[in-house]
DNA sequence: GCCTGTGAATAAATCGATTTACACAATAGG
DNA sequence: CCTATTGTGTAAATCGATTTATTCACAGGC
């Protein structure tokens, strides 16, 4: 009692359980149990209870509940970059998710190299995180260790591997791969160029694993090339550069990262290429933008709502029964065949002269 | 001596500060000064708990410290919209600046529409943030008055306004806009369509003020037709598809945000006119596909460094020294010049011509 | 009438750190 | 030699909530 009167007045404003308890003419302790819905409180109290915490304005404090109760509010979300509007469509859609939810959601970023990794996942556990979706900076994952032994709820969500001991989401990449090299070669490739990042994200290997199968499997075996393009733009731009200036001139292009769908559309400007007509282009990863290039790319769409959603039911699960089972979810991918591919050119020609032309191929989108 | 005794055994492993204490033989309270820096502590003593705190892995609880210290240690960050690429580089240069600070950064976005800000301020008004920074979602800002009241240090970023009572850090809006329109004007044009999203946003408004007023002062008066196009990318398309259907034929555009520019040249493409032969187009906000576009587009390039280095230190600023003041800094932007613009179609034609046509089919600059 | 069981409410302990107030020793000054 | 001062270290209170253990009243069973 004379706490709740002290404090009323030295502090800043904000009112405590004690001052809602005087007011409602209760103890602390029923206050509390009314606004965490324990049902062992009467009625008229209870009602008593809520009058005063709405006349008072009462806002709990979660880092004192969190404190004192072991489960805590918050899910801890870490991304490799803000940057990148592929991650931001995925935070944006499991933000969604926690708006419907009990818990709070804090997202942070490892960097593009994954260097605060550690860093922020250790800050993350420091704050007693009820469970955490990572999207993982390196097939490595150094965390791990942290992770487990703190023994938090973990999904890892798009670069997950069997290897890694946590519950995974990702889609379907080899399939997806497969399916587009399935279409540059029914346009009548047996050639082509993969643009890679640098090997060793899971998700990257699974692209390039499918890719290489699909292409081997056909019954016309195609000749694969794959490019390791480093991890951001500007590398990217100076290893297609390269490539195009040196080896034989490719003619079907599949990037498997949208950097290096940027970096081939650069060099393609930079050599006036037309496509489809001497160059056909598929990437990995769907943009806006993409749409309105001329002409359209084709691009594997990655399903980032299901995707979001499959990650924070997997979470939930692992939240309420935290036996340590590791599953992996893969999520289809669609595929947006715009007329960015075509035949190849019909005889091999100089770089300049482009190739034939085809009408453009009217859109179609297949599941 | 029994608390850290019996706390070791039955908690999940994480050694708490009596821990530390009983190690290194001396009491919490010299562990807690040695660990926040405080230097009434003997060479010895805290050279022993350095070493003990190192020995047992020990991490101070963040929940607990800032419980009882008065002063916390999180920022707040609020943005629109995560998928935006533009606020995901500034959510990215903020968090460099926090990394070099003591300050922890939590991130949480208001939805485009801005239905979630009022939530997500309170919630971080909960946890008692250290400061804040806002991107508001309105020109009203209607958590204006909780922020007050909660007395916390608060920058607006990107939309400012002086009406607001805070500090702010924003861009040269209008001068960047007059710049572009002076290069409109120098290449022949003399009329001039703006498409803005929803005015209301304070930015919006400096923008197309900004446009106007340059236009209006030119030795020879431009035409300034403004177009309100909605939020979204959805709305835009369609009210530029409704513009360029119905009225005189534009011969330049200067699209005040990234879905307009989008919008645009979806329109573009799907009239097939050429750029900038039959149409000279520019845009706020950069990003590097607008680089790869036939022709390049030209940009006005936001200074996002700086701007999130301006917040920072203001916020900074106003932590330790609480006075409400509010002040705005006007950070200025760049002018990429690509291009996009050039001189009007020499003769005008009739809407439906809509001047002179390419095919639709790719033709790059051949150089 | 007495004992037991149940529901409702509270006092007090607790989460893990910080801070205040005080104890104790060593040094300095007179 | 005694007191004031300074430098170090600790016991205990505290932040604001939750939870445990306990009290109290009342109803039912024998």
């Amino acid at each position: 009692m004379s706490k709740a009167a002290t404090h009323r007045l030295d502090e800043t404003g904000r009112p405590t359980i004690y001052d809602v308890a005087h007011r409602a003419e209760v103890s602390p302790a029923t206050v509390s149990k009314v606004l965490s819905g324990v049902t062992t409180v009467g009625k008229a109290n209870a009602a008593r209870v809520l009058d005063a915490a709405r006349a008072l304005d009462y806002r709990r404090d979660p880092l004192a509940a969190n404190l004192r109760r072991g489960r805590r509010s918050l899910i801890g979300l870490i991304i490799p970059d803000f940057k990148n509007p592929f991650f931001g469509a995925l935070i944006s859609a499991i933000e969604q998710c926690s708006a419907a939810s009990e818990f709070e959601l804090v997202t942070v970023s490892s960097g593009p190299s994954g260097a605060a990794e550690a860093r922020q996942i250790a800050a993350l556990l420091d704050w007693r995180v009820a469970g955490m979706i990572v999207i993982p900076s390196s097939a490595r994952f150094p965390s791990r260790r942290a992770l487990q032994s703190a023994a938090v709820p973990t999904v890892l969500l798009d670069r997950i591997s069997p290897e890694l001991p946590f519950d995974g989401v990702g889609v379907d990449n080899d399939v997806a791969c497969a399916r587009m090299v399935g279409r540059f070669y029914d346009a009548g490739h047996r050639t082509l160029l993969v643009a890679a990042s640098t090997p060793g994200l899971p998700n990257m290997r699974e692209r390039i694993a499918g890719t290489c199968a699909s292409g081997a499997a056909m019954p016309e075996p195609m000749q694969i090339e794959v490019l390791s393009c480093g991890n951001d733009l500007a590398a990217a731009t100076k290893v297609v550069a390269d490539r195009f200036a040196e080896g034989p001139q490719p003619t079907a292009v599949f990037t498997l990262f949208i950097e290096a769908t940027l970096a081939v559309l650069r060099e393609v400007n930079r050599r006036g290429l037309s496509i489809p007509g001497a160059l056909s282009l598929a990437g990995f990863d769907d943009f806006e933008w993409l749409q309105v290039m001329h002409p359209p790319v084709a691009t594997v769409v990655q399903p980032i709502e299901a995707m979001a959603v499959a990650a924070w039911e997997r979470l939930m699960q692992r939240i309420e029964t935290p036996e340590p089972a590791h599953d992996l979810t893969r999520v289809p991918c669609q595929l947006d065949f715009r007329s960015s591919i075509a035949g190849p050119p019909s005889k091999p020609r100089s770089p300049q002269s482009g190739g034939p032309r085809i009408k453009p191929t009217p859109q179609r989108r297949i599941s």
